[in-house]
DNA sequence: CATTTGATATGATCTTGATCATATGTTGCC
DNA sequence: GGCAACATATGATCAAGATCATATCAAATG
């Protein structure tokens, strides 16, 4: 099943792609054919730079969609290439922008889609943050602890052993407590 | 005139609201009225850790929006600042709601909404990038020097100088012209 | 025109986090 | 049980960027 809003969309829109490894799935300049979504599997998005250097604008894991803005744009502006295979849906353009005269579909994509910005937003201002112990609790405070702390490390741009270090300043400055190994939360307390 | 795609809603769903220096537009935990859209001063978006540190989700600026995302949501999640006084429109949640109807207003939202989220994903993996040579060509190639190089540090989350610094080594190393001070774009040759 | 402000630019120093290394704990698997 | 893979955890070293300092240049202001 597709991800909130596309679960909207009639069956007749999809197109299941062969999303084996390095395979790349569109390129930066060809007319946009729509936006896809990553069942399984991991896709970057590459730009290429005038002197041929690749950087990775987004990676697209299992579960979210890239390529959205190519629904209001003739061309692609980057490259996707697969990184690890799985299973990958394009959706036709078409009918996303037809399914927007419907208003519960709009009305998820703006849900999903301000949910996403607000998100990001907050993610930028955290890893704008240079002190390690400074960012790792703000980083707590949003809530971005939830898997383990070498996920959490990656989100906030930091090395896990820096990660670490801070949540045991942390700790031991009173601020979050760490009941059993790997466990770390916000202390309520002073 | 409001930004797209908000200049879409009638104008009896705008309220101007007084942004004098430090007042606060709402509170974490309020219920929410709507969106926000900045015309002109600063606005901070903050959120209160557990033992009351304040910390910096979202910086709005002028011309852009803020808590879109509480068109879907019972309460709002931040405390709003304003930072710089200036003039601040609330738009009404049910104004929003009610528009997503128009199809021209949801294509319009969507469009600007995965725009947006293509620029910070974009941005994201940009600031991600250590080293600051990298980074600063990423930028570069992304197209976001397009003021000062002061601004242009302060997206990348680099210091003036770190970036200074890094445009010299770049030119030097030939990946970038310096046609005057000040001047700095990606050299075609080579 | 003189002054102020902010951007450009670069040098010197120092702090901090990256990197490398190592050890233990946990989980799943055959 | 033994092994592999990975998360947790912490120590040592080092490089890179932050910070502080200084100078020049440009534009705006009175």
């Amino acid at each position: 099943m597709l991800p909130e809003p596309f679960n909207h969309l009639p069956d007749i829109a999809l197109h299941r792609v062969s999303a084996e490894l390095r395979r790349t799935l569109f390129r930066q300049g060809e007319v946009t054919k729509g936006l896809y979504v990553v069942l399984s599997g991991r896709v970057h998005l590459e730009r290429v730079g005038p002197n041929g250097e690749r950087f990775v604008i987004h990676r697209a894991m299992a579960g979210s969609s890239f390529a959205e803005a190519s629904v209001f744009s003739e061309r692609y502006h980057c490259d996707a290439v697969v990184m690890e295979a799985g299973e990958v849906v394009r959706i036709d353009k078409a009918a996303v922008l037809a399914a927007f005269a419907n208003a519960g579909f709009a009305r998820a994509y703006g849900r999903q889609a301000s949910r996403q910005i607000q998100a990001q937003r907050q993610l930028l201002e955290i890893v704008g943050i240079r002190s390690a112990e400074d960012r790792v609790l703000a980083g707590l405070v949003a809530g971005l602890l939830d898997g383990t702390v070498v996920e959490f490390a990656a989100l906030l741009h930091l090395s896990h052993e820096a990660t670490y270090r801070a949540l045991r300043a942390l700790v031991e400055a009173g601020h979050v407590v760490n009941p059993s190994r790997g466990d770390y939360r916000l202390s309520t307390a002073t």
